[in-house]
DNA sequence: TTGCGTGCAAAGGTTTTGCATGGCA
DNA sequence: TGCCATGCAAAACCTTTGCACGCAA
């Protein structure tokens, strides 16, 4: 951990104030431009950026690169939010990422290690499919 | 499938034999242009997108997007195999992408689509971690 | 000969960097 | 006051698109 948070502003307070307001939900930094645009608190890009990656950094937000390929996506992690036992499921019809709390997980990661000696994150892994909503029938 | 490869030309032929004399390996854009660089037979940028692009309609190639960011994957899909049966698990600490042919993969599929409705494409999906070289003992 | 494929150049989009200014401590 | 954060401008990338030319059929 190299740097520290020294300084607070009113940017970076809006901003995490924003993310922690919508957990679970997914940002693209033109998103969050975007909403801060129509507010009264305007926030420029580039410290959009940078706040991000020191959330990122501080394990404040998780950042996801999905196969859309668009643009980064940032999500406020909750402090008493267990990731380890998980899913990201992506759908790939509309779009929706969901968070999918179930216990299976816990054996796929134990057998990953024990079987394959694959550590695995499961926080940083998003499993790509249909959803249930946009099954056909 | 709307566009159907009717011409062949040798830069399709050369990339497609280049891609396949190493299945299971992932190529970026630009280390693609850099081999053929270096050869008698140079293939533009764009034409590399472009035949990568078809490659991966036809079902020939498959894409990746990686939590790296920087660019785009791909690899040769090889024909008889079956992506159904194994991971791909991507190294965080020494970046190898190792595919692992495994049984429980079926399991899982299954029970995200009964339990949860969801039904999951192993093989567009990157599962993160430290992989067995890179374990801290 | 026809028309698709190629590749240069340029555009489009996201993310990063340089630098002068502004604001927190 | 000292120093970090901000944000504009510009650069750095990756990827896509327009267009004239070349090559396969």
């Amino acid at each position: 951990m190299a740097s520290r948070n020294i300084y607070h502003t009113k940017q970076q307070e809006e901003l995490l104030k924003y993310l922690r307001s919508k957990p679970g939900e997914h940002h693209t930094v033109a998103q969050i431009r975007d909403h801060f645009s129509r507010g009264d608190q305007t926030i420029g890009t580039t410290t959009i950026y940078r706040q991000l990656e020191r959330f990122v950094a501080e394990g404040t937000v998780r950042k996801y690169l999905l196969e859309t390929g668009d643009s980064a996506c940032y999500e406020y992690v909750e402090q008493n939010h267990d990731c380890t036992s998980h899913f990201h499921c992506k759908c790939e019809k509309c779009g929706r990422l969901i968070h999918m709390d179930c216990d299976e997980l816990q054996e796929i990661r134990t057998h990953l290690l024990k079987d394959h000696g694959f550590s695995w994150d499961a926080g940083r892994t998003v499993f790509y499919g249909i959803c249930d909503r946009c099954q056909p029938d």
